[in-house]
DNA sequence: TATTATAATTGGTCGGACCACTCGGCCACC
DNA sequence: GGTGGCCGAGTGGTCCGACCAATTATAATA
């Protein structure tokens, strides 16, 4: 029930420009500007917000990339449909709508991940490369050091998506772990998990080193279906909005 | 040689900040400007293009959106790493990057493309509504009639996207769409792929009506081998670059 | 030497002006 | 009746010059 707001509001100092971006977006995500729909001219919003023509500009470039809407030069600026959006920038956006993640949609990116990363590292079996198991060996001995352990973790992972061949792999990967990165912090404190995380690190590497593709993939399902564990926990201790 | 051009398409209208875009992307994703390099200042690179530091600006808001540069108040513009990235608009970039998709990128595409959508029709034979078949069916009816089969399958494979009930599904099929506009242009040009569509069409309705996972798995299975050899083969009589 | 002012640099916002494109209405012409 | 040209209002695109705000580098000071 939120009845307010037909109108745009003034806004707030600092990114001034970012600000507008969140108004119209949220308008746009929460169906008050549907696709089709005609925006005010810019000067219209710039009068509306109290804010410099300029500044409402720079903030439709950022709406136009993320695929919120189209702009026709001496026609108009028009909402486009996001539901026919393929631009994950947005889809993130959508996810902290609401400032906090909706359980469904975490269990649909954590269905995704368990679908995508096996299959990463099924190909990093088969294509890997003699210098990437090098680089490999290292993090796998700096992680015995117990040196930064999220660190390597994530630079572990992105190797194996580099070792794929397929610059998409590397792409989602970096997807997945911009939406848990938050989760990955605290997973580290345990020392259960940092033990964990180890073996499986070597087990990967092992896997990788002799080229066993299943295997390298049956170990990777694994170590999702452990931390998923982890971040679903987390989730419900933790599910008041993260910021007012 | 494509005797296409039945149809006159939209000039490419560049604004000016998209030209500026285009440069500046160039430069990063060739690697003349390297991750962490900084950029000249807004004024210096106005100044180097003779254009206006607002049209400098927006181009600026727009690479920062894509994830190609951070933007520092009172410190400056930093190239970011790309290899870091989860922006899937920025991979299509990449993709087109001479003008024409490299054959490594494009099979990664495909590759994804195997991997993801299978489970989709898996997912959506398993969580589909009786709204959603009663819509899939009037879409395979229009087919019958064959009116406007591109807009149809679009429409279909839209429909199974949403029938997972995981947006994500509908996000990464909107982004293999994108890719792979062009080719389903010419796939409906020929009567035997027409039928075939047809045929696959009717079996995904069956198996997601009956519910039956592993078959709508593998029927998108069939579906997607199909048209890959569609898109390999447009693709190796199209290897020029489409623009100079 | 360490700390604190101060200046210089750089991105952010402003306002006002003019250019370029689109669209709709009007009109002459076929 | 339809076609094409013309024009004017509306709207996005670019430009100029100015000032605000955050950061960094530098100089002054204790």
């Amino acid at each position: 029930m939120t009845p307010e707001a037909k109108k745009l509001s003034p806004v707030n100092r600092s990114r001034l420009h970012e600000e507008i971006v969140g108004q119209i977006q949220k308008r746009i995500l929460s169906g008050a500007f549907k696709p089709g729909d005609k925006l005010p001219a810019e000067r219209e919003v710039a009068a509306e917000l109290e804010v410099n023509r300029a500044t409402v500009r720079e903030a439709l470039k950022k709406l136009e990339v993320l695929g919120l809407v189209e702009i026709r030069h001496g026609d108009g600026i028009y909402v486009k449909n996001f539901y026919e959006s393929g631009n994950l920038e947005l889809f993130k956006n959508i996810l902290y709508l609401e400032g906090t993640i909706s359980p469904d949609i975490l269990s649909g990116v954590l269905q995704m991940r368990g679908i995508v990363v096996p299959e990463m590292a099924f190909y990093a079996a088969r294509n890997r490369t003699k210098a990437e198991l090098d680089e490999l060996r290292k993090i796998v001995a700096a992680e015995e050091a117990d040196l930064s352990l999220l660190e390597k973790d994530l630079a572990l992972h992105h190797l194996v998506a580099r070792a794929s061949k397929n610059l998409l792999y590397v792409f989602m990967l970096n997807f997945f772990n911009q939406i848990f990165r938050d989760y990955g912090f605290l997973y580290f404190e345990r020392e259960e998990n940092r033990q964990k995380s180890r073996q499986f690190h070597r087990d990967i590497l092992a896997a990788l080193e002799k080229g066993e593709e299943e295997k390298a993939r049956r170990i990777m399902r694994a170590i999702l279906e452990y931390t998923e564990k982890a971040i679903y926990a987390y989730y419900n201790t933790q599910q008041k909005p993260h910021q007012g």
